[in-house]
DNA sequence: CTGTTAGCGCGTTCAA
DNA sequence: TTGAACGCGCTAACAG
């Protein structure tokens, strides 16, 4: 029934013109009340809806924003994508995503392939693997973008971001105020500023409590998760230490299994302490205090950002920080 | 750079006609290696990129499909949509993300809003909400659809599913022999396919092995966690079962708190046994068994399929079951 | 308030 | 082998 019902046919059964549809379908001032609602009714009746390639094309206006990330399938990202979809809704846009699996050079192509008009505005989380600040610098002036969790320092362009130094030097403190002093770390995210603030947090908060820093205690995210593995058992037997700070959820796995195989109790023996959205770190209590980032009021505040740009509205600020929860657990308590 | 760059404008460089650019873009056979080695090499030169609308408008292909389904943060589905991507890559497509939040109103609306054209092709996981086979029943003679995980028993379709009933049997088979008498059945999905076959396979293991069945050890998904919680703690303190079959991962926190605040140790006093495609649930070793449905194969199962239609290439089988893996744990082994 | 006209960028006749 | 012309469905100027 909707098949090939177009303005030109309400039109022709309107006799009225295709223009004057086309205005009262778009609610224009222009138009009379009456005309307005027989144009309505018959459109409904019809079960008339546009074509969005033709509106597109003549407009300009694709009501849809494609989302860039990592991955989906990870628990900050996914409640990211909820908390963005749940904006686009309220504005009636459509929203595409691109998985760049941390390649730098899908990130590239797919943000490329959205420059042909297909999308009004861009989410992007970047990848971690390369800097490609100068790729960005010159496609911000080329389309609406904001950037979100993931970003680069050294550019000028709307960003979401957490309190990524505060909330890794308070959990710091409070590993600290337990009673740890080797604590480990376990670096991710080493390329971009969340990575780096986080680390930088963990050794001023040591500073802060005259702990020495020791360049044995750190170990870095590896993408094979085996190598993970392994390095933390190394960790642990070489250097032992009485607590893991896990700057990325991806290291909680190989933390647990590690401290398992080598019988050393978690969290008596060594603390876990992580960046983490899963809500199964619930269970883990009381062996786990975790770090949430507000996956997805992130998420939301980004496509907000977005549709004001969109809009042409002003922003009140080019850079949000939102506040992250350290959730502490019951015998990690002080 | 790209702006504005059109076939016109390539025409114009080139002194050749529009058409001839559009048919050498296309890699006609009208036209001379030649001309089509000038056009492609001018194309790469200014970077053009096809107006997607306008190419749009005028074949009716989007390369674009669009995904339904109830919520992206979620293991099972985040897993999906992996796959699903990573297949329409393949083709070049873009993937459109719909979430229904298990509203089936809006699961309408936004399969409704796709009809006029947005794009090529559905990918649908059904809203566990309320039954709506009625709707769809017309729906797939006008869209191109392929239903995945969750689906209507009662429609004929394309359909990507698990051995839930086989693997259900299996699950509760092995509870048995791990020596439970009174399992008790954690219900979701009750008004769909996958949540009764995981029932009836539940049921009938149990007779097989000559034990009753109770329906005190039966409690039903609620959608606010609270209530699930409590129910769990209820059924945990009335009805002491000594094990619980949870047919849906939302079912495992609760589970866990419960038997936390009731001090019953799992996996001595109570075993836990869940359908869920957690990464974690490698830490709580040893005390969860799960089934682990194979999310990302069932994405691109679902996606191939889908292409096949588009490219109305013959589908070998019209409903593909894939199979679910039961990961044992240590102390839960025979 | 309503209608006429002219494209948006591309693909597909059909004629040369 | 190439090109001129038309139209996909819609919106935006401009007339009336």
């Amino acid at each position: 029934m909707a098949e090939g019902v177009n303005i030109k046919r309400l039109a022709q059964e309107l006799n009225i013109s295709i223009a004057t549809v086309s205005k009262a379908l778009n609610d224009s001032y222009e138009i009379s009340l009456k005309t307005k609602n027989r144009v309505w009714t018959l459109a409904k009746e019809l079960n008339y809806t546009p074509n969005p390639a033709a509106s597109n094309l003549r407009s300009h206006k694709t009501k849809t924003i494609a989302v860039v990330i990592p991955c989906v399938a990870n628990n900050f990202f996914s409640l990211s994508i909820k908390g963005i979809e749940e904006i686009a809704r309220q504005y009636g846009y459509h929203v595409l995503i691109y998985q760049t699996h941390e390649n730098i050079k899908m990130e590239i192509e797919f943000t490329n392939s959205l420059l042909s008009g297909r999308v009004d505005g861009i989410l992007t989380s970047v990848s971690s693997s390369e800097h490609n600040s100068e790729y960005y610098k010159t496609l911000v002036k080329k389309v609406p973008l904001v950037f979100f969790d993931r970003v680069y320092e050294d550019l000028e362009a709307v960003k979401i971001t957490t309190d990524d130094y505060d909330i890794a030097f308070e959990a710091t403190e409070h590993l600290i105020k337990c009673g740890c002093k080797r604590i480990a770390y376990l670096y991710g995210l080493e390329n971009l500023p969340a990575g780096k603030a986080r680390f930088n947090a963990y050794q001023d908060a040591l500073k802060a409590h005259n702990i020495a820093l020791d360049d044995e205690l750190v170990i870095r995210y590896h993408e094979d998760e085996d190598v993970n593995f392994e390095s933390v058992k190394q960790l642990l037997k070489a250097v032992k230490p009485d607590a893991l700070f896990s700057s990325i959820e991806e290291f909680i796995i190989p933390s647990y299994l590690a401290c398992k195989e080598l019988n050393l109790n978690v969290p008596s023996a060594v603390k876990i302490l992580s960046f983490s959205n899963m809500d199964t770190a619930k269970i883990l209590n009381p062996s786990l205090t975790t770090i949430t980032q507000p996956a997805f009021e992130i998420g939301r505040e980004a496509a907000k950002c977005l549709f004001k740009i969109l809009n042409k509205k002003e922003l009140e600020e080019r850079s949000i920080v939102l506040k992250s929860i350290l959730i502490k657990r019951e015998s990690t308590n002080i």
